[in-house]
DNA sequence: ATAGGGTTAG
């Protein structure tokens, strides 16, 4: 350094001939060439201050001027050669600042000199200034590329490899590669571009990622590909700010990034925002291609309404479906569990194809085996098989794995090992998913011994089956089966659990709730429960279905109380419950339940409504036997028993409490009950609930003073816009053919008897009784449609007799309409 | 540049 400013303040005065060395003798001179494009830049940045320091070639003589060169030129090769390239530069600019021209002081050096002291830099581990030094040198007009023999460009990689180690910081390692690639190097023979995207989208930074991306000349498919690993990472808000960057290009919407992002949000399992995201595509007028409607359906199987929707959108924006659409169609129609549906799309499918229109592929055929499997028409899937290979499409090993699940569900271990040696003889390598399915077709035949014994043979690669060419290993699933294979042998279920364990597998949420299930089904509750506990201890969250299991073993040993402890907690744990948990604690009640576990099941019934469940008829309908039944144990207890139960009911129990009220003015003199306003089972409730409560009241000997009036929806509207349909048919039948009651109909046209000579069945249109009638003629013609009532009367005279008889059901049992399923 | 398989609770 002290040299270079030495020799700055001798050139600036004067030129320092006289110390000139002869010039060395080069040979074979490699010249540079200077790029236009950096001469203009250099000539900006030089300062028109230090125009009086000029290099004044024109007032010396051509031999001084000569001399000059050559002394110049060996003191840059020097400083070259032992790569103090900062002094170069300093030279470099005195030089430019003194008149000269960039190209010229270029030319005094050699590239093979500078690239001499590129790799005496990296060899004295200089590598910190590598990519400063590369940049001045480029600035020159050096063709930087060119300066880089193979070591030097391994050099360059260690660099790369070097800050990418570090993971500290991804911008930085960007920016480096930014600079390398404006020098003109392939930064992707440095570092894989998967690699700085992997690194990217670990630490969350769409904004470096969308800089690579702009590296490469192909930046749009690259977003879109860092789109999908942000996805992959379930990283939706990183996705999004780089859908942004990409979803315009050149004025128009980006078809392939909005697809991608459609794909994305179905990775991250928010569907909801792929449908915003299409309409904002819809907003802009532009049709959306077939991949973005095939995106948008697949993300949306799930929901067949939408996608069906989706569908018919297609049709009228005249976007022709291709197979892709119709397998996800089929998907859809198997998520839905529609296997008839899903039989007519094949159907379709078939005839476009006969017509040369597509040609089936293997995920067609796949998927039909799949709907039928489930839907458990084994038969059927099988049929698809050979229409798949007669179609000359050869089956996978899904496939054959979803072929052997058909026989599983269907209890038929025999086929299912036939499909497996098939699948061997076809020449198809099984796989550890297709061998689970075989071993969960044998515990469904309930055939453990079998289960097991293949087990062995696949781990110890013996059996004939598993010919020891095949090398997988069992899964946490095949664990999972195995432990339904041990009935309800708790030890040997846990002694699985613990070998998978030792096999580097985790249990998951099946694991535990099958261990639940075994503990409790061989009779220990309090383990079960324990499982339960420890479940959360070991770091897996229990789900529904865990929690429904524990429920479920609760009911069976009676413990009603926990069992309704553990709905409790699960909510609180924001776990919904779903139909299954609903209809196991239903089950919990005992045939002749106390008024607090009616009150309970109608807290149910409450809550399934509110969770959009449709209350199971077949569960109402032993309510309410047990209602009337309860009525004789309830006749025993004191009088204040329903007061103290209606002060116990929780304030979410709307219908709970208008049955409390109703309950209350028992000593008016005529009662009425108005159901306005309540949906058809809330209504049969109520009804139900003031029967009960005159029961109790009623005494031996007392005489009923007055009829019961039911108070219906005013509204004398056509079907449709009424708020729920089929609450007077459901309250009539129950008093008449549930209740044995008399009921009249009051304020109706004619307000005759309904056991007279008008036929009443019309009321409950979906009952059996009705269609033999041939009735759905009267009710869809307007001019023979009764108007609707008003009230119902259920007759003082009636109700004596039923209250005489003690209450017990009538003939009940075939003719009412929520017998039916 | 799409899409597919297994195990749990009623």
């Amino acid at each position: 350094m002290r040299d270079a400013i030495a020799i700055l303040a001798s050139c600036s005065v004067t030129l320092p001939a006289t110390h000139a060395p002869a010039p060395p003798s080069h040979h074979r001179r490699r010249r540079c060439r200077p790029s236009p494009r950096t001469n203009q830049s250099l000539n900006s940045t030089a300062p028109s201050l230090h125009s009086t320091v000029r290099w004044d070639y024109a007032s010396t003589s051509r031999n001084r001027n000569r001399k000059r060169l050559e002394y110049y030129t060996d003191l840059t090769s020097n400083l070259a050669r032992d790569g103090r390239f900062r002094d170069l530069f300093m030279i470099a600019e005195s030089f430019v600042v003194s008149g000269g021209k960039p190209s010229q002081f270029v030319a005094l050096l050699d590239v093979n000199i500078v690239s001499a002291g590129i790799s005496r830099m990296i060899k004295d581990g200089r590598l910190g200034s590598l990519i400063e030094v590369l940049g001045g040198l480029r600035k020159l007009g050096f063709a930087v590329v060119e300066l880089f023999d193979g070591l030097a460009v391994e050099a360059l990689r260690q660099v790369c490899r070097r800050q990418l180690g570090k993971r500290d910081d991804v911008e930085e390692i960007v920016s480096l590669l930014e600079t390398l690639q404006g020098l003109g190097f392939s930064t992707k023979e440095f570092v894989a571009p998967s690699e700085i995207i992997r690194l990217c989208v670990y630490r969350r930074t769409p904004s470096a990622a969308i800089r690579y991306a702009q590296i490469f000349p192909q930046v749009h498919t690259l977003l879109c590909t860092i789109m999908i690993e942000f996805g992959k990472k379930r990283d939706l808000v990183s996705a999004l700010s780089v859908f942004e960057v990409s979803k315009q290009n050149q004025g128009c919407p980006n078809m392939y990034a909005y697809r991608t992002i459609i794909d994305v949000c179905g990775l991250c399992g928010d569907y909801l925002k792929s449908r915003s995201i299409y309409e904002e595509l819809l907003d802009c007028k532009f049709i959306p291609n077939i991949y973005v409607f095939n995106s948008l359906m697949n993300v949306n199987a799930s929901d067949f309404s939408y996608m069906l929707h989706i569908y018919k959108q297609m049709q009228k924006v005249g976007v022709t479906a291709d197979l892709a659409s119709y397998n996800i169609l089929l998907k859809s129609c198997c998520l839905a569990a529609r296997a008839h549906l899903a039989l007519d799309i094949y159907r379709d499918v078939q005839h476009l194809e006969s017509k040369g229109a597509l040609k089936l592929d293997v995920f067609t055929y796949c998927t039909m085996i799949k709907v039928l499997a489930d839907a458990r028409m084994w038969r059927m899937a099988l049929e698809i098989k050979e229409h798949m290979l007669l179609a000359g499409v050869i089956p996978n090993t899904v496939t054959w794995s979803s072929l052997i699940s058909a026989c599983a569900n269907a209890g038929l271990a025999e086929q299912a090992i036939q499909l497996f040696e098939e699948m061997l003889q076809a020449g198809c390598e099984p796989n550890s998913q297709c061998c689970n399915a075989l071993l969960h077709a044998c515990v469904e035949a309930h055939q453990y011994d079998r289960a097991f014994r293949l087990f062995k043979s696949w781990k110890e690669n013996e059996h004939p089956s598993f010919p020891i060419r095949f090398s997988f290993a069992p899964t946490t699933s095949t664990y999972n089966i195995l432990m339904k294979a041990c009935g309800t042998d708790y030890y040997h279920a846990k002694a699985l659990m613990d070998e998978m364990k030792m096999e580097g597998l985790s249990p998951n949420n099946i694991t535990w709730s099958i261990l639940i299930d075994i503990c409790g089904g061989s009779g220990n509750v309090h383990g079960a429960l324990q499982i339960l506990r420890s479940m959360h201890q070991a770091g897996t969250q229990p789900d529904v279905v865990t929690y429904t299991t524990a429920i479920k073993i609760c009911v069976e040993h009676k413990n009603i109380k926990v069992a309704f402890s553990l709905l409790a907690e699960m909510k609180r744990y924001q776990i919904k419950p779903n139909l299954v948990t609903y209809n196991t604690l239903l089950r919990a009640r005992s045939q002749y339940g106390s008024l607090q576990e009616v009150q309970q099941c109608l807290a149910i019934y409450q809550d399934m409504r509110k969770a959009g469940y449709k209350p199971n008829d077949f569960y109402l309908k032993l309510l309410i036997e047990e209602w009337c039944e309860g009525v004789i144990q309830q006749n025993k207890q004191n009088k204040g028993q329903i007061a103290s139960d209606r002060a116990s009911l929780g304030p979410q129990s709307l219908l709970l409490e208008k049955v409390a009220e109703h309950l209350q003015d028992s000593n008016a003199e005529s009662l009425s009950i108005d159901i306005r306003g309540l949906t058809k089972i809330e209504a049969r409730i109520m009804v139900l609930a003031v029967l009960r409560m005159i029961k109790e009241k009623y005494n031996p000997g007392d005489s009923v003073r007055d009829d019961l009036l039911i108070i219906l929806e005013e509204e004398p509207s056509g079907c449709g816009s009424r708020h729920e349909t089929g609450s007077t048919e459901a309250i009539a039948s129950l008093l008449q053919y549930d209740l044995g009651l008399e009921v009249l109909s009051v304020g109706s046209v004619d307000g005759r008897n309904f056991n007279g000579g008008f036929d009443i069945s019309f009321l409950y249109p979906n009952s059996k009784v009705l269609q033999r009638r041939d009735l759905p003629l009267k009710l869809e013609s307007p001019s023979r449609r009764p108007v609707p009532l008003q009230r119902l009367k259920v007759t003082k005279g009636s109700l004596h007799h039923w209250l005489q008889k003690g209450g017990a059901s009538t003939s009940r049992s075939d003719s009412s309409p929520s017998a039916e399923k």
